[in-house]
DNA sequence: CCTAGTGGTTGCGTTCTGCAATCACTATAG
DNA sequence: CTATAGTGATTGCAGAACGCAACCACTAGG
């Protein structure tokens, strides 16, 4: 693929500027779906699998994913490199963006308030988090509960009200 | 067009994930491209003219942007609505990523440099112009240059250079 | 009337997308 | 060994989106 222009948000735009990319990093990142079975079937919005799998060869040529060495037939686990997981304030300026003027009244609305309400500070643990479980860093000392425990908790609270 | 979701992400993917409407967006707000001629030929990556009408017609469908009435063959001004300027820390958390992973190299990285050192009161500060310029709103008083200034002058410094 | 400029629209061929069915392979159970 | 379920895809086909060039209807100025 040839760049159209120099610009960096035609960069990312090239990249992530279509109608699944993002959503499918949307379930790495939040709901923890790493293999092609559970991110093809826990998909809200049902995507298909040759698309799935061509989104995930993108992503992975990208460098935002990477894809765990594995032969036909066998899981493979996909994992956010370093430049996955800094697209997360790009994936939570876009929920901002749907929670206020869209009114999306789903998935994710409580955990996109929780991290509006708790600022940058929150996205910056949450991006700590994901450096763990997906890049093998050593966990920093937090006082307090984990970024996605709080999340969850949120969720589970509006679940259960 | 029928919501895939209730998912604010995906409300937002909806209206913004394709390869142009943020690029649009970027030449409305960036540029000051108000007009359909100029958003057509001063387009960095070269849109389609029934392209670019088709995204016009989107983004004033769904509330982003407002067209001036304008009969045919008169020129019709689009202004950015306040959902449309609230689109802005998407754009920049774009180009931001787009600056730092994919190495653009070209007319937004200087302005995006400077909001970036900047940091989020530059983003606010930017919004209150477009809302002046967009919105008729009254000009707040700020000391030192505005936004714009500032990223203009960032841009003339680097191309002098 | 003529010309330049406005915001588009129309054909037409190419590319991308979405859905269902299918594939090659592995692991497990009987 | 055979049967079955599960893995990550691949294929065919139809429809939608896209890109390019030409054209359209209208206005303003001279």
């Amino acid at each position: 693929m040839e760049p159209r222009s120099g610009c960096p948000i035609n960069a990312a735009v090239e990249v992530l500027g279509d109608r699944w990319s993002l959503l499918v990093l949307r379930d790495v990142i939040f709901g923890d779906r790493r293999y092609f079975r559970v991110l093809l079937t826990g998909s809200m919005e049902g995507i298909a699998s040759n698309i799935l799998a061509d989104r995930l060869v993108r992503l992975v040529e990208a460098g935002i994913l990477t894809r765990g060495t594995a032969a036909r037939g066998q899981r493979a686990r996909y994992s956010l490199t370093e430049a996955g997981i800094q697209t997360l304030p790009i994936i939570y300026a876009l929920g901002d963006w749907g929670l206020h003027w869209r009114s999306g009244s789903g998935e994710l609305r409580s955990r996109q308030q929780l991290m509006r309400d708790e600022g940058p500070a929150f996205l910056a643990q949450l991006m700590d988090e994901l450096r763990v479980s997906h890049l093998g860093a050593t966990p920093k000392p937090h006082d307090g509960p984990g970024a996605f425990e709080r999340l969850n908790a949120a969720y589970a609270a509006e679940r259960g009200s």
